[in-house]
DNA sequence: TGTGATTACTGAAACGGTTAAGTAATTGCC
DNA sequence: GGCAATTACTTAACCGTTTCAGTAATCACA
């Protein structure tokens, strides 16, 4: 008992197959008689018939699927998505795209050509990409003739729509804060630093700040590792153990915020009297962290509608390539008290 | 510049493309000499050509792709994954399945034809439901011919796969520490409580866990709203309100506890000294949480894992339905205290 | 009343693949 | 040396849909 096909339809209404398409897809361009129209319908709906989407696309060159490329936050890791910033993500390309009619291809990246696959032999309409690649795949994506979007990545080859925030910016602005509120020996913890990656803009918006306040980059002050909760609760014992008495610490993710101010507390300390913390993304989590957490709001939902939405522009016509950086902020909550800044002793 | 063919691989080859399909696809009953097969794979290096697995399925009457479909968890709420727990889950799903050669076809529930949508049009080779749905859509599923698997639904019809916990015991194991631990009014907090989802079981350990302690279910300590945050959040106010003196709460959700926790600190109370917790799930947020939340832990990948596997198993021809029901364990953690059950007065 | 439009359809090719059946050439075997 | 089996392909049908190019019938009109 296989699943009706429009040869059934049209068998069952005693017309041709051309003529059931031409019902269901009611262009104007053909005449179709209200009788027959009625027959088709009938027949679609005795026969609990919908249309095959795959053979559709054959024909049509439009598959209406986009696909969707999220990062292993952590190479060692099996699963992504430890970071919460994804699944919000996620969440806003998900439902923007199913009310536009697509559905999503979700993919992480292919261990042996890259990303593109999903891309390649599902003939996806457009694809989105959240996070830095290897250069390389990026040049083998241009090469098929596919709308891509690239999501929180730096290249200088403006082939590909983008859509970013300012991240030098919002390192600028929470280093800025730390030191406005009488800091001056602020920790940088992050995961690596690479070419594509956000971090690296967060980290110059970082050293931004310090230059505004006059004060040289002291490497001594980062804690570089992986975007993971884990991780920045161990830099916790490891500020300890090197000694620079920061005051502050600007995490580039509010996972690792969270993950501080753990590992602090299983040493007893306490936020923001011993360590004041500012992070980045204002994921819910933020809101929900206790101390609730001063951070870099964006806007992580309007980044997936807008990310769709450049697909779909793309789709219909728009050859111009598109760029958006949303507007990015700076919440004030909990995690950060004011100091003497003349005071010589941090908590370390 | 149209993507390759097999057509364009063919004439470059200089061969028909039954061979090069014959090629591509290694079939052993079908003999090519060594010279053709390598000037066959040179013509797919030199036009890049790669199968249009769209095309494919045509054919093969197998698409390599699961549906999988995630609630909104909340009716209001634009956007699904507002509760971390299915992050984890997408993520060993997508994970399991791009191992085994699969895509996912990702999508909320469909406004109009409930979620059948994706299984449908797209010919998905099976589906992978989490949470729970109207019945109706549920019967429309078995319908189609195509693997199910359901996620944390209670459904009587043995029709489907099923993968789950026991969420009635996991409900009786947490009011049950409750009790030992002294505590005798224990707030029940959750959202609404639906035919076939997981809350109803959890509700009916709790009272389960009541009866083991000789005590009635008291309906003026049952908070139910929706499985979110906020709405936790807005339940230490009402516990206040309605004046029960509860020196306990279950909720079934480590978000609603982390809620819960919020909102007390918001009124000045602290946990677990003013009121002790336990939720449900042990999400990575829950070590995470301060207090770190004493939860009934389960083992979220695996649910995905299995989920995946079931599929996998009945598209390869294994009729016999399966079911899987996975261990779940009580985490002691930081969020419940030792009362003197005697002791009369609660936080409230 | 013949002509050109319009209406209401149908036939067939095409999309990119797979595969059963057929064919020609070579090989194995007695 | 003749026949069957094997090797190495090709042809053609098919999967489910769209759409261009017909075709036949009706209609409008001078």
């Amino acid at each position: 008992m296989r699943r009706a096909s429009i040869k059934d339809v049209a068998k069952a209404a005693g017309v041709s197959t051309s003529t059931v398409s031409y019902v269901l897809n009611q262009k104007s361009s053909e005449s179709i008689s209200a009788q027959t129209t009625q027959r088709v319908w009938e027949a679609v709906r005795t026969l609990n018939y919908v249309p095959n989407l795959n053979a559709r696309s054959l024909t049509s060159r439009r598959t209406n699927l986009i696909g969707v490329v999220i990062p292993q936050t952590e190479p060692g890791k099996e699963f992504m998505f430890s970071n919460p910033f994804y699944g919000e993500l996620l969440s806003a390309i998900e439902y923007t795209a199913r009310r536009n009619g697509y559905h999503l291809l979700l993919s992480g990246p292919e261990p042996d050509q890259s990303y593109v696959g999903i891309a390649r032999n599902r003939g996806v309409d457009g694809i989105i990409i959240v996070g830095s690649y290897p250069t390389k795949s990026l040049s083998e994506l241009h090469q098929l003739s596919v709308p891509v979007v690239l999501v929180d990545t730096y290249v200088k080859d403006p082939v590909f729509h983008t859509i970013g925030i300012d991240d030098r910016l919002g390192g600028l602005l929470a280093t800025r804060h730390l030191l406005e509120m009488g800091h001056r020996r602020i920790a940088f913890v992050s995961g690596s630093i690479s070419e594509q990656g956000v971090t690296q803009k967060r980290f110059l918006g970082y050293m931004d700040a310090l230059s505004e306040f006059s004060l040289a980059l002291d490497e001594r002050h980062l804690y570089l590792g992986s975007v993971s909760f884990e991780f920045a609760q161990s830099v916790a014992q490891e500020m300890e153990r090197r000694g620079n008495r920061e005051t502050a610490a600007f995490a580039t993710a509010d996972i690792m915020g969270m993950g501080l101010i753990k590992g602090l507390r299983h040493m007893n300390r306490t936020i923001p009297d011993d360590l004041s913390v500012v992070s980045f993304d204002d994921v819910d989590l933020a809101r929900m962290s206790d101390p609730s957490l001063t951070t870099i709001h964006q806007d992580i939902a309007q980044k997936g509608i807008s990310a769709v939405e450049m697909i779909l522009a793309a789709a219909d016509g728009h050859k111009e390539k598109q760029e958006s950086i949303l507007p990015i902020q700076l919440m004030v909550r909990d995690s950060v008290r004011r100091i003497d800044p003349n005071q010589e002793s941090g908590a370390f």
